[in-house]
This record gives C-alpha cells, structure tokens and sequence, in this order.
DNA sequence: TATCAACACGAAACCGTTTTCGTAAGTCAA
DNA sequence: TTGACTTACGAAAACGGTTTCGTGTTGATA
C-alpha cells in the first residue's frame, strides 16, 4: 500500500526545500530549468497530486459546491442535478449534495455541517416544511457569512439571493388557455396544498386565464392533494365532478388521473384532455401519452451553476463591499403536446 | 458580512492560549471549571463551529464518501443513491456524487479529483465503457493507496473489494420458470449488449431456465439493444418472430414493448406476458401495469454505505496490516406481480 | 577591485485545527 | 523547608500546501 507521496517526500528525495518544489512544480520564473525538470520528472514518476485538503485550508476555497434538495428520485429534480453537476464539473468544481427529504431540520443540518467550510456555496431548491413554517433563518445566516446562495424552483422572496425559476404563471396561463381554445370549458386542477410558490403560481396562472376567458373559476374543481402525494382523493372526484380537461402541477397527479378517468370509461383526449409538470418519463411512456411541460430541468441546474460559481469567483476579486445586486433567472416552460391532448 | 469565528480569535478574546480554547471545547479534564465555562459561553455566544478542512487536515480524515455512478436520472440508481445518502448522513458522513454518464475517462477524472483528499472512500457502480473496455487501472490504484471501495451493482471480479449486488441469475431465473409454468412457450429476452455484468447474469438465469425446463434457447429470441438505449429494434422484431412473453432487463424496455404488442393487437396477459427489472415508477403507471422485479435499491446502498464505512473506521485501529477479507453481499430481488402477467 | 543587479533558492509564516509535552503554581506530607 | 504530586494551562509541532521575503552566488560593469 503506497501511500500518497507529499511535497515534503519530494524535497527530502532530491534535497531542495519544499518551497522549490511547490514553485517548480507551478513553473515559478523564479526556479532554474535544471531543478525544474528534475522536480517535475520526479513528480511524474512518483504520480504526485496535491492534497485537496490542504490546498483549500491555505486557499479558503474548496472548489466544492452544496446542492440541497427534497427529494433525490424525482425527475425534476435529478434533471436539475444533472445540469448542475455537468456544468460545475466542467468548472473544476464537485458536488456535495444532500437531501432535506422535505424536511426542516433536515435542510438546516445539512445546511450547517457543510457551512462550515466544505463547500464554496449553495444551491437548492426548499423543503415543503420550509415553505411551510416560511422560516428561513438558516438561509439568511448562510449569506450573512458571505457565502453565495443561489435559489432555484422553490424559492421565496425572504431571502436575498440569485433565484432561477420556471415562468410557472406564464405557462400555466398558456397552456390552460390552449385548453380552453380548444373548447374545454369545466377545466380541473390537480395540485398540491399552496404554500408551494410553483404551486400558487401555476394555480394564479390557471385562475387568470379563466377569468380572462369568461369563466367563473369553480372552487370545487381545483383539487389539493396532501404534501405526501397521496392520491387516494383523485378517484372520488371524478365521480363527484363532471369536467372535460384537467391541468395537473406533476405528472404522477395527471398519470394517475388519466388511469382513472379511463377506469371510468372516459376517452382522451375526445371526452376529457390532460396537461401535466414535468416532462419526464412517465409522460412519455403513459397511455395515452401525456402532454406536459417541460421544466428543463438541465438548463435550469446549469444556469443555477453558473451563477454560483460566478458568485464565488467574483469574491476572490472585489474586497469593496460594492452593493450587490441579485439576479432572478427566469425559464420558459414549454408545452410539450401528446395524444392526451391531440385529437 | 460576519466572518466566521476562529479558536484563534476566541483565544485572543478571552486572553488565553489556542489549546487552551481547544481543550475546553472538548470539555477536557485538563482544564479548570471556570475557563471553560467561560470559553463554551463564549463559544456559544459567537455561534463557534470548527472549520472542517482544517479538521480534515489534522486528522486525516473528511467524512465524506464519494459515490461515482453512471447516470444520476436513472431511477434504480437514484434508489441506490438514497439509501448511501440516508445512512452515510446518520453516520456523519456526507455525499459527493461524481456522475461519470457512462464514460470510462469520465470515470478516471472524477475518481482522480475526489482521490486526492477529498474523501475517505468510494462507493460506485462502473460505467459502461468500463466494463467494455474491461481496464479497471483506476479502481486498483484507488485501494492500492489505500482507500476503502465499495462497488455495486455493475460490479468486476477484477478488482478485489467489497461488493454488494443483486442475485441477478437466480432471480432471472426464478421468473422465467414462473413464466413457463404458466404455459409460456416462446419467452423472448430484452437485454444489452453483454458485457454488462447485469446483462450477462440475468441472461444466464433465463438459460438456465429455459434448458431445466427442456426448451431449447433460441438466439433469435435474445434482442441486443444498442448500449445508448435506443429502442428502435423492438418494434420490427415483433413482426418477425411470434412470442408469448418477453422479460426485459429494465423498465423501458418492457414498457416499451408492451406498447408496441398492444399496437399490433396482441392482449396482454392474455396473448403474451411482461416482466422487467427495476420496479420504479413505469411499472406502476404502465397500462397494463408490468409485473417487474424490485432491486431493493436503497437497501442496496444502505448496505454499500455501511459496508464503507465499516472500512473506513476500521482502518484508524488496525495498523497491523491484517489480511484483509472483502466480502460481497447479495440482495435478493423480488417480482411484483401486476397485470402484465397476471389474468 | 569594488559595486550591483539578476538569478536561484531557502526560511518561515500562514491557513485552523489537534495533541503532545513542558512547566509554573499550588498542595501536601515528612 | 524540602521534595513529590497535582492542577491548569501554554508552547510548539504537525497536517500539506502557498507565498512572501531574505540571502548567497554569479557575472557584468565602472
């Protein structure tokens, strides 16, 4: 078992102190050719790399970024992840995640074990309980501490800091409006209790294009299902409501509903159409298939990177406490049309 | 901005030396009643919490564990990763995820970066170029420095650590006899290019199977999917060859042909039978549902991480260079049955 | 020959901890 | 009063790098 070879084994191995070899092996000026080569065929030989540790404890960074999230196997949120990681590793950058499996003291753990010097920033998207309690101290201490935060899907306006989000009203108004051009006329909307910001958003876009189309929004045909997806409420609503669309604010809601508005003997798209969130695989491979926006999840966790890690690079270079200025990143969602929705 | 709080200050502030703070925080016999009640005040007070790196430096030790995985939007893999990163996080340990997306250089930069002391050990599934190019240089010099490896799932018997891994064959071949003693004739297998360890396992159960049960194996009705998943090839190898039931060594794959069966009007269960791996959310939302073998995947990594960590801690005791034993543990998969085969 | 810059390198501080070891002051018995 | 222990704390090394600054040696110049 050899163990990792040090700047100090080096030095002794040669006989020159550990400062040339550090410069000799960042091809200072300020070393000879000769010692130079000898430094570095030796170093090459013997396969050295330095320590990441130590380099991050004399440099203050770790070149590590947090990315908290509630939940791991999600579509959304792993596409998210992909876009981050892909982006921050072409950056030199790794990923430290943790999951608040939509819990607050999880979130604020997590949060605490890596501000304490393992990572050079965060990105997450909040836990329900968070949004919940609507208590985000432990994000507002983060930034206090001056390191960079970056926002995304689940954010709140409490907090200070560069957000990038879905245009959840926009699209959600867009496409209910598509229904309703199409004819639908007693539109249902499958979604989560609202103290989610992309769940009221996506309800305000829906309640808006109603009203703009001269429908009366009723109350009874929006339907809140529990924080924990459960779904069991799905199946006596369509016995209780007649309705001929339903927008859904995740594809299990609209999958789910499409299997049992079909047990019920309803034709989709031509008796009732539906639109889901989140273009993921159960979209594609339900029957029939579902139309459904796509969140572009990639894009958002590669913006997200790139904001943070533009964060944490311009701290190297301004110590003038200038006001900064946050940014809000906004995506377009994008109707993606299936035959849940196509006649 | 408050900058976070160091011994040093503490120590400064308090007018007593550096180890002094150390000790009292630690709450050491060494130091009198009365200073260190006034330094864990302090500490308190001023929201003092040690700086990981440098804790990581001095004891050589991060508590983080890298993972390595092929794809992160993957459902079996993200199971896997929930269960490392539930009981990593109970230990104190926390995650860094590296996604090598199937590519072997991917693979070696990742585990370079994280090798050089930014983790305590590794736990990872091979990527597919891998295990293609059958070279596992990386791996052996990652446990020849010494660090723990755990490998799961696409696993090598070149390289000698702990593994954890489905009973592949045996379940492969316990749901081929269940499809045969249903009257099955003509089972066709769904599967990749071969050279993935999980592939090859379960390709063998279903041999083995089919020559306990007295039916010859007919190449024609083993389809090699391309490794990018591309599934093109299902759909004219139904018009070729007749077949009464297909098992699939994943989710897509089954879902997929099921739809393309039912497009040329054969009934399913009745006409022909589906059974795949991973028991994720395509099996459950696929119409008929597809009967499916579950991996156990958090159960998986649970194991994997324990297994790590178990390592990871032993070697702080042992300095005897004790022959080390590597283990391997196997899960056994188990078949939810649901429509796609049931009548 | 004396002066001086350029060159090539080493000493040492530093990042923030942990931990070993040394020691001053106090206590107690002889 | 002296010697032997405790008690309570500090100095310093160590982890593995980076970086500033100082300095001995050269060769060129006046």
């Amino acid at each position: 078992m050899r163990r990792k070879i040090t700047l100090k084994d080096i030095a002794r191995e040669l006989d020159v102190s550990i400062s040339t070899v550090s410069k000799a092996l960042k091809n200072s000026e300020e070393i000879g050719r000769d010692t130079k080569e000898k430094v570095q065929a030796f170093a090459k030989l013997y396969n050295y790399k330095p320590n990441n540790i130590a380099v991050s404890l004399k440099n203050k960074h770790t070149k590590n970024i947090g990315v908290v999230i509630p939940d791991i196997v999600h579509h959304f949120f792993t596409t998210v992840f992909r876009g981050i990681e892909k982006y921050a590793n072409s950056r030199g950058y790794n990923v430290i995640i943790c999951v608040s499996d939509e819990s607050f003291d999880k979130e604020v753990i997590n949060m605490e074990m890596l501000a304490n010097g393992s990572i050079d920033g965060f990105i997450m998207a909040l836990s329900g309980e968070t949004q919940l309690k609507n208590d985000y101290a432990h994000l507002k201490e983060v930034t206090n501490q001056g390191i960079p935060l970056v926002l995304f899907d689940r954010v709140t306006d409490e907090v200070n800091c560069d957000k990038v989000v879905l245009n959840d009203e926009e699209i959600a108004y867009e496409v209910v409006m598509k229904l309703i051009n199409s004819g639908r006329k007693r539109i249902a909307l499958f979604t989560t209790e609202n103290f989610f910001n992309v769940s009221k958003n996506r309800e305000d876009g829906y309640r808006k294009a109603l009203m703009d189309s001269g429908i009366v929004v009723d109350e009874e045909l929006i339907l809140r299902l529990p924080f924990n997806e459960n779904i069991d409420a799905i199946d006596p609503f369509f016995d209780k409501h007649t309705i001929d669309a339903v927008l859904a604010v995740n594809e299990i809601f609209a999958v789910h509903a499409m299997g049992v508005a079909q047990k019920k003997g309803m034709k989709i798209p031509d008796d009732i159409s539906f639109i889901g969130f989140t273009n993921g695989m159960l979209s594609k491979y339900a029957s029939p298939q579902l139309s459904s926006v796509a969140q572009h999840g990639d894009k958002m966790g590669e913006i997200a990177a790139k904001m943070l890690i533009e964060r944490i690079e311009a701290e190297y270079k301004e110590d003038e406490e200038e006001e900064v200025v946050y940014r809000t990143e906004i995506i377009k969602g994008t109707l993606i049309e299936r035959a849940s929705t196509i006649n």
